[in-house]
DNA sequence: ACGGTAGTAGACCGACCTGTTTACTTTTGG
DNA sequence: CCAAAAGTAAACAGGTCGGTCTACTACCGT
């Protein structure tokens, strides 16, 4: 259920405390969701959470942390499988189905733990920042290797050219973002697939 | 700062209840305001706000639905003054422009409430829903009496012509959600201006 | 002028929250 | 083999939560 290499060193207890959480927080709610429960249904004791974590914070950071890394890890696989840079940013939306089909399907987590996060400087906002700015950036650096946009005179000034690539990538994460919280909201089913669909018109206009 | 002709009667006092308890609610989150606080800084007493409220439950969703309610108007109001339906379109994210400026620099509050309240059943789940279908609703209706797609033979099956406005009614919808939640968890300031533009580029293929 | 409605003031309740502590047992690595 | 690390068990602390209740007062329409 979770991958045993993302981090190097987790009792097996805090292995099951952090899974636990994880399941718990992300289908409950951070903030509906306490300890003492967690201990519970992980089979542990307040004291052992406390011992490996320190505080229910640095439970959640960990939380979403490793829930991060595990979804970077299928989105670069699907990447790396597709034949082209453009099949690429297609596959960036496959990785999504496959992702909502096996963990999420109450949206992102990130933006779920903004909303229950006041504080501004919480960790967890820069941590969902961070998220976000990686997929731009991979959904750039994937336009840019795909070569598009050759156009007008060789003289066309370089500055414009990557504009126009950040453009674009903030159009296809404003896609991605979109199918991601609409896929539970209302019945949009199709959410993904729409999108992937948008995405392939967007990038040959 | 709100409507007054939202709902029939409120009291002053359950007036205010309702202005602090949205300010509150999604700014810090719905579960990171307790009532205690909101009747203080309403300048009111707990009972009144059980008198007028009865729970918690109701008075977050009397903030949720006149929210809705004064959203929509805005965006009503963009429509109306667009020249056609295609520029409605683009003014529906003119609106939000607007929207964020006035009253959301914290995301969709629906979706934040979704975040915060487990339970499925909870009518804030339903209410969100419905937010989300009239938005795509509206986006259909205005591409549908622009007379897009007067593609091919007459011959041609209504119902396809039907399905691929749902499409693209959704497509803008994803653009627009993605937007909303967007514009506040990285540095994507440009987020609405971008999906403008994407949603343009899909509008004419 | 009066009666109902709306409001204040503030104590109170039980449940639940994060976090700590003490005492004892199990596991594990050099 | 044995000491340190990891874990169990359970009580405890201090706070906050949503919600109730009593007693008294201000307002407002008829």
């Amino acid at each position: 259920m979770t991958t045993d290499t993302e981090q190097p060193r987790l009792t097996r207890a805090a292995r099951r405390v952090l899974d636990t959480a994880s399941e718990l927080f992300y289908h409950q709610g951070i903030n509906s969701v306490g300890v003492d429960r967690i201990a519970a249904e992980a089979g542990v004791t307040k004291k052992t959470i406390y011992d490996r974590f320190g505080s229910k914070d640095n439970l959640v950071m960990a939380y979403l942390r490793a829930r991060d890394v595990r979804w970077r890890v299928v989105v670069e696989r699907h990447i790396d499988a597709a034949p082209d840079p453009r099949g690429a940013v297609l596959a960036v939306f496959d990785s999504l189905t496959e992702w909502r089909a096996t963990e999420g399907d109450r949206g992102c987590a990130m933006i779920n733990a903004r909303a229950e996060i006041s504080g501004p400087d919480h960790p967890a906002h820069a941590l969902a920042a961070d998220q976000k700015r990686w997929l731009m950036g991979r959904f750039a650096e994937l336009i840019e290797s795909a070569g598009l946009l050759e156009v007008g005179s060789e003289t066309e000034v370089k500055a414009e050219v990557k504009a126009e690539i950040q453009d674009t990538a903030l159009e296809l994460l404003l896609l991605h973002e979109g199918a991601v919280v609409m896929s539970d909201v209302g019945q949009f089913g199709n959410a993904v697939a729409i999108a992937r669909k948008a995405a392939g018109r967007l990038l040959s206009p």
